[in-house]
DNA sequence: ACATTAAGTGATT
DNA sequence: AATCACTTAATGT
């Protein structure tokens, strides 16, 4: 079967760690390859998740909303990464936190749940490969949420910037202020003002619906 | 040329 | 740092 080979092929490139040939014919037996378009919503507040994903190629915005439906950007996950939150999601059985949106065009394996846990017993490296993409998140949401709690503005917009780069893997973001300030919960005007600021200081180049990275 | 949307600015709280 | 009230600039029709 071609999509076999496809998943195949694509967890010995991006997921190397996954090195035990037969799980890596269970992923190809059972997982889905999947495909988003940019701006696609793959996981809304409150749904079900019946899959995991792996992430192949593209990009994922995860983020969080309050109360009042602000919306909160957490982390993007990338190629090789995998949601750390669908795990706990699933195996409880619990609806989700989280949107996640398709940042750009995204590929992905769909995990069923039933052989995420069932493989976690059977094979070692997918037992250390959720671990680890546990701890890998744990790491970078206590990060974000000092940021929030701690730092100043500047900061989180530069961290954002460059994470937003990352993902799109240039140093040219396509983005209006006013989207940016919905991710970190500020008023446009405040991210124009300290773009404005970035400019002057030479971090950054700014264009209309563009952002470039300097340094 | 005109309307629309993005970005910049100053004042106010 | 948020909000308001504009202004200015870039783009689409």
């Amino acid at each position: 079967m071609k999509e076999k080979e496809e998943i195949l092929q694509a967890i010995r490139r991006k997921y190397p760690q996954l090195s035990e040939p037969r799980l890596q014919e269970e992923i190809a037996e059972h997982g889905k390859l999947l495909h988003f378009n940019a701006g696609d919503t793959l996981m809304d507040f409150g749904s079900y998740i019946r899959m995991v994903p792996m992430i192949i190629e593209g990009s994922i915005k995860v983020s969080r909303e309050d109360e009042d439906g602000n919306e909160l950007f957490l982390y993007y996950l990338n190629a090789g990464d995998t949601c750390s939150m669908s795990f706990s999601c699933c195996m409880m059985n619990k609806k989700s936190d989280i949107r996640t949106v398709a940042e750009d065009d995204t590929t992905l394996i769909g995990i069923p749940i039933q052989y995420v846990d069932e493989w976690m017993s059977r094979f070692k490296s997918w037992q250390q490969f959720v671990m680890q993409s546990y701890d890998l998140r744990m790491r970078e949401l206590v990060q974000t949420i000092d940021e929030i709690a701690f730092k100043r503005m500047d900061e989180r917009l530069m961290n954002y910037l460059e994470k937003k780069s990352e993902a799109a893997q240039s140093k040219v973001i396509n983005s209006t202020h006013q989207q940016i300030a919905f991710d970190l919960n500020a008023s446009r005007e405040a991210v124009s003002r300290l773009l404005k600021q970035m400019e002057k200081e030479g971090s950054v180049q700014l264009g209309r619906n563009k952002i470039t990275l300097l340094d």
